[in-house]
DNA sequence: AGCGTTACAGCAAGCGCTTTCTACCTGATG
DNA sequence: CATCAGGTAGAAAGCGCTTGCTGTAACGCT
C-alpha cells in the first residue's frame, strides 16, 4: 500500500541504507547513485515516514510554538515571525521543520499539557511566547518541564516572556514591559495629566504586573500619588477595556487620561469613553501598548509603545533553530518605542 | 537516560504489553494491575515516545491546520476554534491530539510543502482554511495531495474554502461569499447608492472572485452598469485598502460608496477617505466583510457581513476528529449575516 | 465432575527508518 | 607488483512501541 524506503531501494537497486543517506545527505554518496535514488523517489512518489525516522534517529523535526491566544494579533504576529524562521516550507534550504503553533488560551494546564505533548513528540525546539502566569506551583511545574525538555535535547526559547528560573537553560528574549509602561505614563505626566486611570490585564500575568509597575514608577518619580481606586484589573480584550473604563469613570469622573494594558483594551476604552460622551483627546487621553497594526487606524490614532514583535519572533526562531547565537547570559531585553499619536493631548482646563 | 515502556513494565512487574494497554485503554486490564502500572508511570515520570507509538500503531495524534496568515484574526479565530475541538489539552477525555497550526503565508508552494510535511508525519487529520488559489496547476497538485492524504487515512476538512474537486473525499464547509457580497451591495443600492467602488483582494483567490461576483450580481439585479474602472485589486491588508481607495477616488471622485474585500481592507479605506477629507457616512459609505472583532469599534462602526468563524471552525474541528457527522454530500454552505452599522448611509444630494 | 467461557496477561513479531561497522573497489604509492 | 588510503555501498542491529495470538486461571454451566 504505502511506499517504503525499501521499495525505493529496490527500484534504485541499492540498499535501504543508501537511500536513507541520500535523503539525509550527511554521508558521501556517489553522484550517479544519488541521482538514481532520487529518480526512484520521484517515480514512486515516496514520502518519508516521519515517526519512523524520528524513532530511529531519536530526533524529530517538530518545533512547538506556544501562544496564549492565537486569535490575538499580538501572538499571531510573533508566531508568524517565529514560524518563518523555523525554516519549514519556504525557509532556506535544509532541515525542513514543522513549526507548530499551540494555543494555550492562557490556561496553565493547557500550557503544561502542550509541553508534555511536545516532549512526547521529541520536539526539536519549543518557543514559549507571551507573559507567564505567576502562580508559583505552576511556574515550578513549567520550569521542571522545561528542564526535562532541555535535558532531552529540545532547545527552549522564551519570547516576550520573563526569564525562567536559573537552571532551566532556556534562552529568554524579554520585552521591557516595565520600561514601556513607564514611558507611556511619563508622556502623559509631561502633557500635564495628574488623574489617570489604569486598566490592567489579568492580575496573575507577569506582563500585567510589569506594565503596571512601570506606570507606578513613573507616578512615583514625579511625586504623584497612586490611588488604588484608579486601577482596575481585567482581561486582555476589548470588552474588558470597555467595562473597566466605565468602572473607572464611575469611581472618578474627573480622570483626564486612561492608560490601557494593551491596544485591544485601549480600543474598548475608547468606545466606552465615546459612549460616555467624552471626546478623545480633548476631554480625555488614552494610551495603549504593543502598537498592533490596527492602532494607527483608530480614530484618533492611538498613542502606544511599539514592541518589535516580528523582529523578536524572528530572532527567537533563529535561536531555536540554532542559527543564531543566544544573547550573552541567555537573556536579552527587547525595548519598545513610544509612539505618540492623536489619542493623547494636553488635559482640559 | 530516558525512561521507556519497558522500565515502567519492570517497575510495575508486568509486561510491556500491559503497560501499553493501560496507557491506550482499549483492552481490558484488571483494575489492580492498571493502578500498579499508573503508579509506576507516575513514579518514573514516564512520557510516551510519540514517534515510536506512531510508528507501531501506524497513526499519529497530529492534526494539521493550514492558514493563510496567522497574524490575521480572520484565520486566528478559526484556528483557535478548530484547535479547541481537536481535543488537545483542555478538550474532553481521550485522544489527546496535538493541533498544529501551519502558516502558509498565502503561498501555494508552502501550502504544498506543509501538506507533505503533514503527510510525512502521518497526521490524523488536516483542516485547510481560507480561500484557495485558482491556479489550475496548483489546484491539481493540492487535490492530488489531499487524495493521497485521504488514502493514507488522514481525514481532510476544508473550512471556509470551496469544495475540492470530486474524488478528493474532503468534507467542505464553505462560506457563502457570493451571497454575502450580494447582500452588502444590495444594502447600498437600497440606500440609494449608484456609484460604488470595489476594492477586491488578490485576483487569484477564490474568496476574492466570489465576493466580487456577489457584488456584480447585485448590480446586475438592479440594472446598474458595472464599470471596470470601479474595481481595484489588492491584498487583504490595510495598506492595500488605503492605496486602492486613493486610486478609486482618482478614477472617480464622485463615488458615494466603497465596498471593501474585507474588514481590514475597509479600515484602510476609511483611513484614506478621512485623509482625503471625506466624512463617513455623510460623504461616502463604506462596507467591509467578515465582521472581525475590531469592526464594531471602528469609528463609525463598520457595516459588514458577519461570518460565523468560530462556529464554522469548531464544526470543522469536530468533523476532523470524527466527532460529528459530515454534512450530507460532504458539503455545507455557511451563510453570513448582514450587520448594518454606522459606516453606511444615504448618499448625499 | 467435566467442559466451555470469560477475563487477563505475556510473547514475540514487526512498524520503517538510521547508523555503526564491515567489505569492497579503485587508484595512488613505494 | 604488493600495499594502503580513500571513497562508497551493504548488512544488520536496533529505536520504543503496538497488537495478534497464545496461554492460563477462575468461573459458571449441565
Amino acid at each position: 500500500m504505502t511506499v517504503t524506503l525499501a521499495d525505493v531501494a529496490a527500484r534504485a537497486e541499492v540498499s535501504p541504507a543508501t537511500v536513507s543517506r541520500v535523503l539525509n545527505g550527511n554521508y558521501p554518496v556517489a553522484a550517479s547513485t544519488r541521482e538514481r535514488v532520487l529518480r526512484a523517489v520521484d517515480e514512486l512518489d515516496y514520502v518519508l515516514n516521519g515517526p519512523a525516522s524520528a524513532l530511529a534517529a531519536a530526533t524529530s523535526d517538530l518545533v512547538g510554538i506556544l501562544v496564549n491566544d492565537i486569535a490575538d494579533p499580538f501572538f499571531g504576529i510573533m508566531a508568524a515571525a517565529i514560524q518563518s524562521e523555523i525554516g519549514g516550507p519556504g525557509g532556506r534550504a535544509g532541515g525542513e521543520r514543522l513549526g507548530v503553533v499551540c494555543n494555550t488560551g492562557g490556561s496553565p494546564e493547557r500550557e503544561l499539557t502542550y509541553l508534555t505533548l511536545l516532549q512526547r513528540q521529541r520536539a526539536a525546539a519549543v518557543v514559549l511566547t507571551g507573559g507567564a502566569v505567576e502562580d508559583s506551583a505552576h511556574a515550578a511545574a513549567v520550569a521542571t518541564k522545561l528542564r526535562k525538555l532541555a535535558d532531552a535535547g529540545t532547545r527552549v526559547v522564551l519570547c516576550g516572556r520573563p526569564p525562567a528560573p536559573a537552571g532551566t537553560d532556556a534562552v529568554a528574549l524579554t520585552f521591557d514591559n516595565r520600561g514601556g509602561g513607564q514611558q507611556l505614563t511619563e508622556h502623559l505626566i509631561e502633557l500635564g495629566h495628574r488623574r489617570m486611570g489604569y486598566i490592567a490585564g489579568p492580575e496573575e500575568r507577569t506582563t500585567t504586573r510589569h506594565r503596571l509597575e512601570g506606570h507606578r514608577a513613573a507616578l512615583a518619580a514625579h511625586g504623584l500619588p497612586d490611588d488604588p481606586r484608579h486601577t482596575v484589573y481585567g482581561r486582555y480584550d476589548r470588552r474588558s477595556g470597555y467595562e473597566a473604563t466605565l468602572e473607572l469613570l464611575r469611581r472618578d469622573p474627573d480622570l483626564t487620561a486612561v492608560v490601557a494594558a494593551n491596544d485591544t483594551v485601549a480600543l474598548g476604552a475608547c468606545a466606552a469613553l465615546r459612549d460616555s460622551g467624552l471626546r478623545i483627546p480633548d476631554d480625555i487621553s488614552v494610551v495603549g501598548f504593543d502598537d498592533l497594526p490596527f492602532s494607527v487606524d483608530a480614530v484618533p490614532a492611538l498613542t502606544t509603545v511599539r514592541l518589535p514583535l516580528s523582529e523578536a519572533g524572528a530572532r527567537a526562531g533563529r535561536i531555536a533553530m540554532g542559527r543564531e547565537e543566544p544573547p550573552p547570559g541567555g537573556i536579552a531585553t527587547v525595548r519598545g518605542e513610544l509612539m505618540v499619536r492623536g489619542s493623547t493631548g494636553v488635559p482640559k482646563g
